[in-house]
DNA sequence: ATCGTTTCTGGAAACGTTTCTATTTTATGC
DNA sequence: GCATAAAATAGAAACGTTTCCAGAAACGAT
């Protein structure tokens, strides 16, 4: 029992407490506070002032108990300390705040299990609403677990089809067919892309994108050295080495998403290759601060600021009645440096 | 009375249809589930069949009103979308929960009203713990606010005096001044220094070791040059700007945290200032991918993801009746190649 | 058998609100 | 003034638990 008595004054001021202070009615004290119509003038004052003096804060469990309501909304994602996620995350939170919502954080660790058990924990806490980045699309029992919560979902970058949530997409093919097509136009052949699973729509929007952009081109798309597994940094670190160590090694590189750079990135510098100068490199979504690096690299920008606001903006929209919806955020190429390379003084 | 008319799948079972099913008394239920003692082995097993077969999920908000217990934890940042601070938010999430808890986070904005009324906020929701890295260590009723919390509190590099709190703090003055001696061994005099208020911990102990550098060294002390106000990347690249446009410009400098990083990088880029080559640059805290960019930063790192392990562990064995405790986690001056240049070819 | 002790169980009182219902007061129209 | 409606208030019943208390059953020991 942590009951750590500062001074004395730890008397928690309940309802009751101002009702007799007041000389009213607790349901009075209730109705006052909460705002309700039929309340006269002189009560208002009469209670305001108790309430005041008194200093009471409504107790937030037996509001929530009776009420239903618990001004509470959770958010998971795979991995906070991801930077795009946590512009996410911070945008959400200041918009929900506003709004009179708090916001439950738990980081899912990409694993299936750990999200399930805490939807589970959520569903118990009965939260107001959910937004989420799911691991993956196609989990058995995920519609019924989603609906089980009783409450507005809102799902970023994923499509679970048969159930009546929102959605945050972002238009990743445009933007990866953009810089593929830059990269075709350059004279490259040999493009290698590293992403995550295609049971995520944001994987099979990129790869779309990709096949799309080879396709107008007339070139022959290079199945060999696309390689779609996870998101995380260790992958695209191993995958990095083995395409680039191939005998005919590709010639520029898309990574898919912050921690198919990150492990690029790291692949890169091991075999001592150069983005831009020993092959053309475009990462899709950007880490902070590429714009100030020494070393400016090209990337497929979405813009992490926005997706925020707009699921928080979603989700108080379903609380508060609307249907769900799905908007599409826009993607957008943006060349530096890192695109050129890769082509032994051929162009250029 | 809408009790067991469970056709509509939306019913929300209770202990009370646990109760009925079983044939047994409510208390019964509940000392089962909780473990209780005093429970025979076929009341037991009898129970647990029933809460199964229902599906029963105790009710959070009942729970909590009753037992005083909330299971939640409160997490207050500046801004979580700054990386250090995510990969803090990220492993202590991960040890709250698995302990059982769960993390409410809220973002301060920097602001201390902001902060103010997040910690209200907490209090409400009878938080049974609190994380935190305040606005600035001397706001006037701070401490109150506190204490009326009634639930232990870890502070994050911050030190509140006569406030029975843990803290986490870094110690920063050690790889300060190791960075800056190496600056002055190189030939450096004129270092520049950049970070937040000294109204808070962080600030002060690196200026500690930035000053005491200096004295060991028996250099003059560039008063001129230390520029501290605020740690977002705004004041960063406003006072760089003006630092490097002096008449007798620095020729090294120091940033203290993420945020006054960033903000430097981007005033040196506009001035077409190189680290590493017009200037030495040393920067406090790492962002992500430090290791793998084009170009090499030298930093004063610290492990951000032991300070959130450790945050949680001391909330933990506070909240278990454990008392307050100090732990300080050790920095360090990482050299890379932005510690050369600065010095118009003199050296090197 | 009787008498304590344990062990176990059921009933009911909290926890601090909101909300429904019934009652009293006030206002309105003639 | 008087009926009638409307507005304001009080009282009590939920919400779904945990926990206290008292009693019942079980068990040895006399």
């Amino acid at each position: 029992m942590p009951r750590s008595k500062g001074k004395k004054s730890s008397a928690p001021v309940t309802i009751h407490d101002v009702a007799e202070r007041a000389g009213v009615a607790i349901s009075s004290i209730s109705r006052v506070l909460s705002g309700h119509p039929d309340v006269s003038e002189r009560m208002r004052i009469k209670v305001q002032r108790a309430a005041d003096e008194l200093g009471y804060e409504p107790d937030f469990f037996a509001q929530s108990l009776r009420s239903g309501a618990t001004k509470t909304i959770g958010f998971i994602m795979r991995d906070i300390s991801n930077p795009f996620f946590g512009v996410i995350a911070q945008c959400c939170e200041q918009e929900l705040r506003k709004a009179g919502y708090s916001m439950l954080l738990m980081n899912s660790d990409g694993d299936v299990a750990t999200e399930s058990t805490n939807i589970a924990q959520l569903r118990r806490r009965k939260i107001d609403g959910l937004i989420a980045s799911l691991v993956s699309e196609d989990i058995p029992e995920l519609n019924s677990t989603l609906e089980k919560l009783n409450a507005p979902v809102v799902l970023l970058d994923r499509e679970v089809v048969g159930l009546n949530s929102s959605a945050i997409l972002a238009n990743h093919h445009q933007g990866v067919e953009d810089a593929t097509s830059d990269l075709i136009s350059r004279g490259h052949k040999r493009i290698a892309f590293i992403s995550g699973s295609t049971r995520v729509y944001t994987t099979r929007d990129r790869l779309k994108g990709f096949k799309s952009a080879f396709k107008k081109a007339g070139v022959a798309y290079p199945t060999e050295l696309v390689s779609l597994g996870k998101f995380d940094a260790e992958f695209g670190e191993s995958e990095t080495k083995r395409l680039f160590t191939l005998k005919d090694r590709p010639t520029a590189l898309l990574s898919g998403g912050i921690g198919s750079t990150a492990g690029a990135m790291r692949g890169l510098k091991k075999l001592g290759l150069v983005p831009g100068k020993d092959l053309a490199f475009v990462a899709i979504d950007e880490w902070p601060m590429f714009d100030v690096y020494g070393q400016q690299f090209s990337s497929v920008y979405r813009d992490a600021a926005m997706i925020g606001r707009e699921a928080a903006a979603a989700l108080l929209e379903m609380i508060s009645g609307g249907s769900p919806r799905t908007i599409m955020v826009e993607t957008h190429y943006i060349v530096r440096e890192s695109s050129t390379g890769g082509l032994k003084a051929k162009k250029k």
